[in-house]
DNA sequence: CCTCCTTGGCTAACGGCGTTAGCTAGACAG
DNA sequence: CTGTCTAGCTAACGCCGTTAGCCAAGGAGG
């Protein structure tokens, strides 16, 4: 169901939308209006809206994956930095999709299986421990959130902020 | 207008409504029904819903701001461990209130003045450091966000991970 | 005492949401 | 030619936040 075309073209306006108007855009009656056909028609690709959304969740966690593994690929020297950089411009260039990949409990039901594992699978090569590895990876999460929410002072220079992080969980 | 006593109703019922069923519940109507009359009747006491979130908002701030206070002065040698633990507890014992909080951005024009920089001071005062305190906060609030919306193993031990972290911003 | 205005309810309704039921035109297989 | 499946459609349901407009009760001023 999931890689026929026209369930493909769904998913696409659906991206579209999030990615250019945000979540509130994501309405299964405007991925319709771009396709030219009506809201109840999609039900005939995929069961309900959580369904498509998981597709561009899958999407998310396939990028970042392949950002992260290319980061460490391209400075194997400072894994840390080259991660907690890549895991940030992502999450910078993508705003509307990293909320709704992290906004909330995750559709693992409706995920390729691995996908999780995989995603995650750079930091935990980069930080053995596994306690370590989720305090690095909820300090990125913590920053990369507060940022996109605009909880930080305005004028708050943040790059300081992630080097006096990494740098402290990289000793 | 907030603190009527009508309008003080309205806001225990939205907490109520919010804490015991979820965000999904709150909801206009429901917290009409709770008071015996209409959901258009709650125009009369407040603009829109945002009104009555942003009261919510306000409580859960200044209630986080007494439990940190509350932690350095029980714990004054170790400010940042009684820090975390204060802050994990608060949004453990009220997760939907928590989120609400954190979620999206502040409507701070409906804030009280101050209470932002009220419920920041106790983390600011014990970690000097502007940069640094930023990093602290994201990591407490990844820790709490990610846990909340069960995006940690199910197993997960979290009590090392809050360890290795607090250690290490510690030193 | 009567009148007027404010307060805080009400009903009806609007446009949006996700979703379901039930119909149908067309393609395609036997 | 007939039957079946696909993928569209309209109509509708029950929610949502919100607005318009009406009205009863009560207090203030003459």
């Amino acid at each position: 169901m999931a890689d026929r075309p026209r369930s493909r073209q769904i998913v696409d306006a659906a991206r579209e939308l999030l990615e250019t108007e945000g979540a509130d855009a994501l309405t299964m009656r405007r991925i319709a209006d771009r396709l030219g056909i009506r809201a109840p028609s999609l039900y005939k690709h995929f069961p309900d809206k959580q369904a498509v959304e998981a597709e561009l969740i899958a999407q998310g966690l396939a990028e970042m994956a392949d950002a992260q593994e290319a980061a460490v690929a391209a400075e194997p020297g400072q894994p840390l930095v080259a991660l907690g950089a890549a895991y940030r411009e992502y999450a910078l260039a993508h705003p509307h999709l990293y909320r709704l990949m992290t906004a909330g409990p995750l559709p693992r039901h409706l995920l390729p299986d691995g996908l999780e594992a995989r995603a995650a699978l750079p930091l935990v090569k980069a930080v053995p421990d596994e306690h370590r590895a989720r305090a690095v990876w909820a300090f990125a999460h913590g920053m990369v959130i507060l940022e996109l929410d605009g909880r930080f002072p305005p004028d708050a220079d943040l790059d300081p902020a992630w080097r006096v992080g990494m740098a402290t969980f990289s000793t």
